[in-house]
RNA sequence: CGGGGCGUAGCGCAGUCUGGUAGCGCACCUGCCUUGGGCGCAGGGGGUCGCGAGUUCGAAUCCCGCCGCCCCGACCA
């Protein structure tokens, strides 16, 4: 893409509605733009980073044997009298009425739309375990919506839902996603530390959310220092061996971790040594839960067993917050010049810099990387404007790709290009024709 | 929902107290000059001053009502 054709208004100054830092670079690199309090348009920058988040999450979501779905942002009220939490759920739940006065609402989540689906497909014990997810548009009408894209009422959520007919089973496809979990985030570049949750509205019996360290994260957290030093996400794992999974899960809960309204005081200075003891801030970018017959059982979501009895299933849900991933993963990745993505999410993995727009021998240099990175593969945002070097670098830097090409007179000299890696800083220069290889090689 | 603050050009702000031609910086456009870290000079375009109703010869400014947004707290993927 040439920068020169593209849409991505840039800001030089924070503005003043931002608060943390992720806002500020999300608005200044021209990523998204607020339309009303929590509710945000994406623009070319930031939905290409949504979308790659989403694919990874959907990629491990596939890996763990989940099956994906789609349902409506729109729910009718009928379901949630069911479950009894059209009540419940209070004013966070965005109610709408049709023109046939219908109540209706914009889904906060989806239990009951996927209890009342899975049950009305399935008659047998044969057709469990099963666990459906979608990744769809969700609406809760937050009190205080806050901090761009990280506390928005309308957000993108991954949420799957696991229907067993055992608790025991039910148990191992909880396990499933914790581990996926794991391995999702990693492939952000992320560490999200599992620690265990109160089940809040959704209700259930065990639950665990997972924590990225930020300065500006918005629960307190304390744990054991040790979870640095552990694999993360480059294992192999079975999804199908129950063993294995739960030998992981059983690593990850070993070690101490709570945010504040779990802490427990003395249990945390009986099992963490002093110098191991790690107090920070976090942000939740994911959270599952396994609340048994829940919902279930008012919604009649039960199979025919071996025995010819009827058997009320067992049921998790497991939810990713996807567009609040974008402002986590900035928190946890910038420097004071801009935004750092990791490879796996960057819009773009290549930012190419005509140093000398309008310059014969520079355009022709930039415009043949142009063509053969993009041959290999690569997605370029070919910096072509007629600015000066300098505003360019600072665009570039802001934006965050990974890595950077510098074409200008003072390398073509020399028949070279310089690249610059944007996480490190290191620079090399490169003659013109090795380029290619040396980034996509 | 309690407390505080803000709404003036795309962004950041001044002007409001004390009513009198709507301004500054950045960004943008044109030309020249430049191009290796947000360049220089010259010229220029862009505004329902959040909305409505009042007071007044005259309202961004004063009065009344409304709306929106942000921050702090209690709550949350």
């Amino acid at each position: 893409m040439r920068l020169s054709r593209y849409f991505m208004p840039i800001l030089r100054d924070d503005p003043k509605e931002a608060e943390i830092v992720s806002h500020k670079l999300m608005l200044r690199a021209g990523m998204i733009r607020q339309e009303a309090a929590g509710s945000y348009s994406w623009l070319p920058m930031g939905f290409r980073v949504l979308k790659k988040i989403e694919q990874i999450v959907r990629e491990e979501q596939n890996r763990a044997g989940a099956i994906e779905v789609l349902m409506p942002t729109i729910q009718s009220a009928d379901l949630w009298r069911k479950s009894g939490r059209y009540d419940a759920y209070g004013k966070e739940m965005l109610r709408i009425k049709d023109r046939g006065d219908r109540e209706m609402l914009f889904g906060p989540t989806n239990e009951e739309m996927i209890t009342d689906i899975f049950r009305q497909g399935v008659q047998s014990y044969k057709d469990v375990p099963r666990n459906l997810y979608h990744i769809q548009w969700k609406f809760r009408d937050e009190v205080r919506p806050r901090f761009g894209v990280m506390r928005g009422r309308e957000f993108l959520m991954k949420d799957a839902y696991s229907f067993d007919l055992t608790r025991e089973a039910g148990q191992h496809s909880y396990n499933k996603m914790f581990v996926s979990y794991l391995k999702t985030f990693a492939r952000l570049g992320l560490k999200a530390v599992p620690m265990r949750a109160e089940t809040g509205p959704i209700g259930g019996d065990d639950s665990h959310e997972f924590l990225i360290l930020a300065e500006t994260g918005e629960s307190e957290v304390f744990f054991d220092k040790g979870f640095h030093d552990m694999d993360w996400g480059s294992f192999e794992i079975d999804y199908d061996n129950v063993e294995s999974v739960s030998k992981v899960v059983d690593e990850f809960t070993s070690k101490y971790a709570a945010t504040s309204e779990m802490h427990d005081a003395a249990d945390y200075e009986k099992r963490v040594p002093t110098d191991r003891r790690v107090t920070g801030r976090g942000i939740e970018v994911g959270h599952i839960f396994f609340f048994g017959t829940k919902y279930s059982e008012p919604l009649g979501c039960q199979v025919q067993g071996p025995d010819g009895k009827m058997v009320v299933l067992q049921s998790g849900s497991y939810g990713i917050g996807v567009s609040r991933l974008v402002g986590g993963i900035i928190e946890a990745s910038h420097d004071k010049d801009g935004i750092i993505w990791p490879e796996s999410v960057a819009p773009f993995d290549i930012g190419l810099i005509n140093v000398k727009s309008g310059d014969a021998e520079a355009d022709a240099a930039c415009d043949k990387l142009y063509a053969g990175l993009t041959a290999k593969g690569k997605d370029v945002l070919y910096d072509d404007r007629a600015q000066p070097g300098g505003a360019k670098f600072a665009t570039m830097d802001l934006i965050g790709l990974p890595w950077q090409v510098i074409v200008g007179p003072r390398g073509l000299k020399d028949g070279v290009a310089e690249i610059k890696n944007r996480k490190t800083g290191a620079r090399e220069s490169v003659a013109l024709d090795k380029v290619v290889e040396r980034l996509a090689g």
